[in-house]
DNA sequence: CACCTCGACAAACCCACTAC
DNA sequence: GTAGTGGGTTTGTCGAGGTG
């Protein structure tokens, strides 16, 4: 898709590349010597912005485009650059600002799922995700990377794809569950759990050592990253149908990975029931 | 609850094109 | 050429929405 972008060239707006993909422009090379773009921008700058471009695609310089192009508009990045991905997932011990930490966090690379837990290997985190170019997250650029930059005092400099924004110009909205349930995605047994239980199942793991617990927190943190990847696809997909690349770009959904965590039922029965905030959710959590 | 980004909307600005 | 026009692009401001 990026090799179809012209609105990441300074003075083309969408306008401009929508109706030159009419006009079967559809290639860098195309814009040079196509009567429909107006002279000016084919003149030696235009040619040389051409040629980088190219250049930091055969590179791999995802942050390059990242720069330039609109930030509406990051979605694209994801089809070529779909197999440098981190899909990223954080839990916290509430929303308490600047007092709260980060409990757990989950990184699936479409195909293994990392996990981070404070108190065993946190810190690792910083480390292996410099090995990323291109971050997935759902809120991640108002809440999971702003928490962890200054948590551990880093930089994430990776391009970032926010599929809250993408999902909303699609007209879902309603947060990651919400958007989950409109596209038809299903979380079997940790269906109707959020990221407030998230903090409780924290607490009463900081209370019990139960590994149970501990594994039931991890398995929600790990499926909300790997339902990254679902999304991703889905949103990379609707957003292609308003191209003229529906036919051509569209990615197939990825097989599911197998989840190194499962989450206990009688565990989320008894954490529930010490929250009146779940008591309607509890009849759900009825032992086979 | 605190924090953060971006979409919406408006206004300013730029440029290709036309008429004379 | 020059001035006018209209559409597209850029810039600026503000509030909605989502995170555990």
């Amino acid at each position: 898709m990026l090799k179809n972008t012209f609105c990441h060239l300074p003075g083309f707006g969408e306008k401009l590349e929508a109706y030159l993909w009419t006009k079967g422009v559809t290639t860098w090379d195309g814009v040079l010597d196509s009567s429909f773009v107006p002279v000016r921008k084919r003149t030696q700058p235009f040619r040389d912005f051409i040629a980088e471009s190219a250049k930091r695609l055969q590179n791999s310089d995802v942050n390059w485009f990242a720069g330039f192009l609109p930030v509406n508009e990051h979605w694209r990045m994801f089809g070529e650059f779909s197999r440098s991905v981190a899909y990223l997932d954080i839990e916290t011990n509430g929303l308490a600002g600047r007092s709260g930490y980060i409990t757990t966090i989950s990184l699936y690379d479409g195909e293994r799922v990392h996990y981070y837990v404070k108190g065993r290997n946190l810190d690792k985190f910083t480390s292996d995700i410099k090995k990323f170019k291109l971050l997935v997250t759902y809120n991640g650029k108002c809440f999971d990377v702003p928490f962890i930059e200054s948590q551990f005092r880093i930089k994430l400099n990776q391009a970032h794809i926010d599929l809250r924004h993408v999902l909303a110009s699609l007209g879902f909205t309603g947060g990651l569950k919400g958007c989950e349930k409109s596209l038809g995605i299903d979380r079997d047994e940790l269906s109707g759990l959020d990221g407030y239980f998230a903090v409780l199942l924290w607490n009463d793991f900081q209370r019990t050592r139960s590994s149970l617990t501990l594994d039931t927190l991890l398995a929600y943190n790990i499926q909300d990253a790997v339902s990254l990847e679902t999304l991703m696809v889905t949103a990379y997909n609707l957003k292609l149908k308003k191209t003229p690349f529906q036919n051509t770009h569209n990615i197939s959904l990825p097989a599911q990975p197998k989840l190194p965590f499962k989450a206990d039922t009688e565990t989320i029965r008894s954490v529930m029931k010490k929250n009146y905030r779940y008591s309607a959710k509890l009849k759900d959590f009825r032992l086979p």
